[in-house]
DNA sequence: GTTTATGCAAATTCTTTGCAATACT
DNA sequence: AGTATTGCAAAGAATTTGCATAAAC
């Protein structure tokens, strides 16, 4: 278990836990958004439903993940490490209609989008289904 | 109530019953998303429950209507009578901040994205949250 | 008359809350 | 030692399924 995990959570002012360590290290390695159902899976013999519950909220609210949209109505997360120069609020991720999986494309950054006079824009996210490189 | 509801139904071979006919005709007056709980705030008196979920899936099986991305967890839907020339498969929608509102931006195309190689998109979704101009 | 939709009951799944025990700093 | 986190039980939403009745074609 590398130390990265732990030096992470220092950074955000939260207190190390194993939970936290392992769900961390999870995002890490699997580089595509996941769903509370995701990492239960994951890690259910270790820890309670309800605590990995707790820990994407503490995490969400750390801005340490962000929600990331699915049309299929499972709520599914995915890390915010990158964001300081890039772009804080605006995400494209890719869902893969094949594989299931969806990951965030980095190279990608999101056009201008000239909205109606009186819109304020805050944050934008942009999600594109289709076909993903492993797959096609 | 207006015969119109009728029509569409029966234009998408779909029987013309009178919960297809009033979630149909909330769409149509409503004219933003709505969610399953919006739908029966509105009409339960009328349906029961279970009723306006299995006709949200009727009619998300029929395209007539389609999934609008929330970050919020409750899933919304929107009508999609409008597709036959304009682009089927990019949707702009804008969620309120304040009022809580999510509708339809038909005045903005979405640009152009351009996807690493590998990747085929079959389907776009901008959301973007911010302030509406009812509300600003 | 045949097929499809509805209502009700009940089962599943998803998410949140309270509280005592435990782990972190 | 003091504070925050965890696990367990249980409550509360959200969503799905089965089946008999009713409505549409």
């Amino acid at each position: 278990m590398p130390v990265k995990t732990a030096e992470i959570l220092k950074d955000n002012q939260l207190r190390v836990t194993s939970c936290r360590r392992d769900v961390l290290q999870t995002f890490l390695m699997k580089r595509v958004a996941l769903s509370h159902s995701d990492l239960e899976e994951e890690l259910k013999e270790n820890y309670d439903r309800v605590t990995i519950y707790r820990t994407l909220k503490t995490f969400l609210d750390s801005d340490l993940i962000h929600k990331v949209l699915d049309d299929s109505g499972a709520t599914k997360y995915a890390l915010c490490l990158h964001d300081v120069q890039s772009h804080d609020h605006e995400h494209v991720h890719f869902k893969c209609e094949k594989c299931g999986q969806t990951n965030c494309i980095e190279e990608v950054s999101l056009p201008r989008v000239e909205l109606p006079s009186g819109y304020v824009a805050k944050e934008m996210n942009l999600l594109v289904q289709g076909i993903c490189k492993n797959c096609s």
